[in-house]
DNA sequence: CTGAAAGCGCTTACAG
DNA sequence: CTGAAAGCGCTTACAG
């Protein structure tokens, strides 16, 4: 491989006449750019970038670490922050926790080592630490989709309030007048608000989740499926509508509920957080929360960038949509 | 950030031995190695892993380019080389030509600059000229589920002959009688594989797919929905099935099916290439060949590696498998 | 408009 | 067992 070393003794200038052709520096004269250019096309010569990178201390590149990139959510923030990134000439690095809060700490630390000049992250566990010492060294930190108490971090979070409430207005005009609630793990923050939200809009509007009916779910297929199981065994009335908190849990909740033989929206009604493009395809297609993934990953893109710039930037929080299929009808028309 | 030569500094020796210590080096005696290990722990140091590669002309990354984040195998597959690489220390730098070669060619450059140790790449079409200048750089590079003709590069590849025929063989022992395929791009050497194995199965069977039922489709759910609409709208006999060609085709053909007030198996039998936790939740659920997409990138890994470490590396091919699920039933039970 | 020189933070033969 | 010194491939004040 060339080195601009090479390219300067072809062209017989300096490395550093060669460098400032790269970078496109002014005062340079049109001749002597065109022979550096020439020779560097000549000799197929491509920059070493960690050597630019060693001496600017910059790397142009953003570490995203992401939670479980099994779930589609993740796959499609990922998806998104790589395409706004690429648009700003920004490399990834990618890590991906699995939900495994030592994985997260491990990748954080090799992002650190990276040089990487900013980092996106939805984290994973509760504990803040490893954020302060993010902090402590003045690199760009961002979160997304789920954040974390006692470190002062921008983040891009879904405001879900609004469609929370839409949804339980439209399972009362059809008809419906409780529900059950899957949750995800608990321990993140955008559950827990997701959970409340869910709750605060049904004692407002006079809906009934009766505690027992707030199943602790999971992150899998296999939780969903555990989580209706459960449910279908409790004694007393079943709930009109079951409500799950991600597409992933939704998947092994139909299935159970296909299963058990119960037919949608006929014996029990069906909502999920999270829309999926399978939702329309299925019989019947499912109503859905759906959170703005490619908004999230362009805006998490575009906050982290105006840190790296030394601007101001704020939290920002997008709206989710309601969705609304067949899944969630009257019971009876 | 506390450099090196802060470390030897505090710790009262040079930056070799700090050095040594750091990558455990033989030859250190024990009270120095804790003495230094102990200034790096109070000054929270990390090494400066840009330094470290410019030095020792190694990254530790690999750059991963696929054709298409967006669509579910691909996904899949950087999930499963994400897992691989993360065992042996290795780092992933990602990349997404959204099947355009310039923004494949893009990408490709940038990895020779950062220096990458390998590359990974599903390539998007058909012109090998960039893989000649990096096998020029004698850069480790290896195929995963697509191929280019006219470059020596190992590959990981899907052998599918055997589970197309077995699909055939059951369309066979349901009593259907002929088959419509929505292919995928046929620029695409794994697509023309599967083009080229279901037809030979279909006439070693004797079963019939007629040359216009071969339908060119593409990667998205709407070449799926357009393809299935250009059939339908074929006059003469409709074919007993439909075969789509990869599981993002199958969700616009499904959806399109519906659309026209097709029952599935009874007006029409269903099967698609690429298997989706979906497809099992559907109704009916539906038949697929699967893609052992972990394997795939756990292979691609290894393959890499060997190649980095100068050994010997021969091209993989994993077989695919067919599932059988309600879509693919015989019409009248 | 261009070059000589220093230096980014490491690693590694070479001595001792 | 440890250190002095060179060097990886760039960029950038400083001179001229």
């Amino acid at each position: 491989m060339a080195t601009m070393k090479e390219i300067a003794q072809a062209a017989g200038v300096s490395t550093a006449t060669v460098s400032r052709v790269l970078n496109g520096a002014p005062l340079i004269s049109a001749e002597t750019a065109a022979r550096v250019t020439a020779v560097m096309q000549e000799l197929n010569y491509r920059p070493n970038h960690v050597a630019r990178s060693l001496r600017t201390v910059s790397t142009r590149t953003l570490g995203v670490l992401v939670s479980n990139v099994a779930n589609p959510f993740f796959a499609g923030l990922v998806h998104s922050i790589e395409d706004s990134a690429s648009d700003r000439g920004l490399g990834l690095i990618l890590g991906n926790a699995s939900e495994q809060p030592d994985r997260q700490l491990a990748y954080l630390h090799s992002f650190l080592e990276k040089q990487v000049d900013g980092i996106i992250i939805t984290p994973t566990g509760s504990d803040p630490g490893w954020a302060e010492e993010v902090l402590a060294r003045k690199l760009p930190l961002v979160f997304v989709d789920r954040t974390l108490t006692g470190v002062d971090v921008p983040s891009v979070t879904i405001d879900d309030a609004a469609a929370l409430r839409q949804l339980i207005e439209h399972l009362k005009s059809e008809g419906h007048r409780s529900a059950a609630l899957i949750t995800g793990p608990t321990a993140n923050m955008p559950i827990r608000h997701r959970i409340a939200g869910f709750v605060a809009a049904a004692e407002a509007l006079d809906f009934a989740v009766r505690p027992e009916h707030i199943i602790e779910g999971g992150v899998s297929r296999e939780d969903g499926s555990r989580a209706v199981q459960k449910l279908l065994a409790l004694p007393g009335e079943r709930p009109d509508v079951i409500f799950t908190l991600n597409n992933t849990m939704a998947l092994g909740a139909l299935a159970e509920l296909q299963a058990a033989g119960l037919s949608i929206p006929r014996d029990i009604a069906f909502a999920s957080y999270d829309d999926s493009p399978w939702f329309d395809v299925l019989t019947p297609t499912v109503t859905a929360i759906a959170q703005p993934v490619s908004e999230m990953g362009r805006a998490a893109v575009e906050l982290v960038s105006k840190i790296i710039a030394g601007e101001e930037a704020g939290p920002v929080a997008l709206p989710a949509t309601l969705i609304i299929r067949r899944s969630s009808e009257r019971a009876s028309s």
